[in-house]
Parts: structure tokens; sequence; C-alpha cells
DNA sequence: ATTGACAAACTACATCTGTAGTACTACAAC
DNA sequence: GTTGTAGTACTACAGATGTAGTTTGTCAAT
């Protein structure tokens, strides 16, 4: 469960971004990036619903949606599957993929050392100042 | 192209892990997690074929398969898609996610500030030095 | 030569996804 | 009250995937 399609994952972004939105504007959205029939993202759309991470409101005549279930729980189970499967559940290992093959700025890096002293602050220090 | 599916990535994995495997021995590894037929299997290796990723010979009666295409290829193009539809291509953010939702060791932590200790060091002193 | 076992080839079918046309419905305008 | 029009509901179909049975071919043993 869970586990979306690009396409899925386009509209899930808009409705993510900018909250309830009508089918008509999703579509307008959605079809910037990738040109679809209007009755394509309406198709899209319920399906969605029928899995359960969407839902839709009445607005006069249109159906409003909205997401039910929050970016973050798709990233952990998307991104955790691919940790999984391709990186045998290692993430120093899909850090290093990542920083070794998609070419980061450094300043991309630097913020990325400065969550690390973060984290490690409050795992390791935290609990001996106590 | 090169976007494999759950069962698809656990068959990548015993050629990867393993090199040039038999139809049953991939079979047999497979089972382990996930009880299949061993004719699935081999219809899972030949749509791989067709596919383009895996490769055959023959050796006697049985068919030998090998991957085609590194892993690597195929973290950095899944990893990629991630990161493009729900990061908006953030690796920090990504790496954020990590670090935050996926409960990492101390120890992980470290290994992470090393590499990318090591990474800036790249980036940024040795331009200077040379 | 016949038979058994094994492996590949072929066939089958259900589900999910991408894609969109057609049918129906209800409100708005005249 | 008839007619546009904007929206939803329904229907359709092709391709990918998961899943596996049935058929066929071939080597080995008897």
């Amino acid at each position: 469960m869970h586990k979306l399609s690009d396409l899925q994952l386009a509209i899930m972004n808009v409705l993510w971004n900018d909250g309830a939105t009508s089918t008509a504007d999703v579509h307008e959205k959605v079809n910037r990036e990738k040109p679809l029939a209007y009755t394509t993202v309406a198709t899209l759309l319920k399906r969605l619903e029928e899995k359960g991470v969407v839902g839709h409101q009445r607005d006069g005549r249109q159906f409003v949606y909205s997401a039910k279930i929050p970016r973050t729980e798709v990233r952990s189970h998307m991104l955790g599957g691919i940790l999984k499967r391709l990186f045998h559940g290692d993430a120093v290992e899909l850090m290093s993929h990542l920083v070794g093959n998609e070419s980061l700025t450094s300043e991309e890096l630097e913020r990325m050392q400065s969550l690390l002293k973060q984290s490690g602050d409050d795992e390791t220090e935290r609990p001996a100042v106590s």
C-alpha cells in the first residue's frame, strides 16, 4: 500500500503542495508537465480515492480532492523500499551513492554536514548532558 | 527503461551478487524470501531478457543468466526518480528524511559524516592545493 | 528403443496502470 | 422550457506484471 507510480505522484504532489484542489485545477497543473486528457486525470483521481490515498468533497457540481496520507509517509515507504532492495538496507551506502553519483554542489554537501552534526549531537550528547 | 519492480529486483540481486546463475539456482535463492513456482522465475528471467537487463548462455540444456546492466545504473535511475518526484530533486531534503525518519544508529551517522568530509575535501580543497 | 526426468517454450489469466472516448446529469442562460 | 456547457460516471482497451499450468524437446539410464 502507498506505493505510487510516477503519474500518481505527479497528482499527489499537486494535492500536497496546494491542498484541496478541484479536478480541473489538478488537470491544469499536471498538464503543464505531462499533457493528459481531462478525463484521464479524473480517472486517476478516482482510482487514487479507491486506494484510499485521496478523498473528495463536492463543491457545487465539481469535486475537490485532497490527500489523505502525508507526503512523509509515502517518502518513508518508497525510500525504505529502495533502501532495502537496492542497498541491502544500508543507509550509508545509499548516502554514499548520492554523494558519489548525483553530482551535488559543495553547498549541498555542507548543508548535509550540518544536518548530520546536529542529529549526531542530538543522539550522542544530549543523553550525556541531561 | 531500467525501472524494475520489487520482484524483478529480487532476481537482479541474485545475479548481481552471485554473477552468472542458472534458472534453477535463481529460483532456489529467490524462493527463500518469496515462494514462487520454478516456471514463474523462468518467465521473469525471460521477460527481463526481453527488456535487455539480463542475458543468457546455454550450459548443456539449461540457461545461465547474468546481469547486463550494473547495479549502480539501476540505483541511479531509481533513486534519481524518487529524488525528483518525492523530494523535488533536493538531495539535502532526502538526506534529511533519512536522518530524521529512518532511525539510524550513531555509528551510521558517523560513517556518513566521514563520507561527507571526504568528498567535501575532494571538491573544495584539492583544486586549491593543486 | 523406451522411458523418465528435467528444462525450456508456450499459453493463460487476473490485476494495475495509462489513456481516453462516450454517456449522462444538472445548472445557467436565454 | 429548451439548449449549452461543464462536470462526473461508465466503458474500453493496451501494456506491464505476478503467477503458474501444459507442452515439447532432449539427454541419460535401462
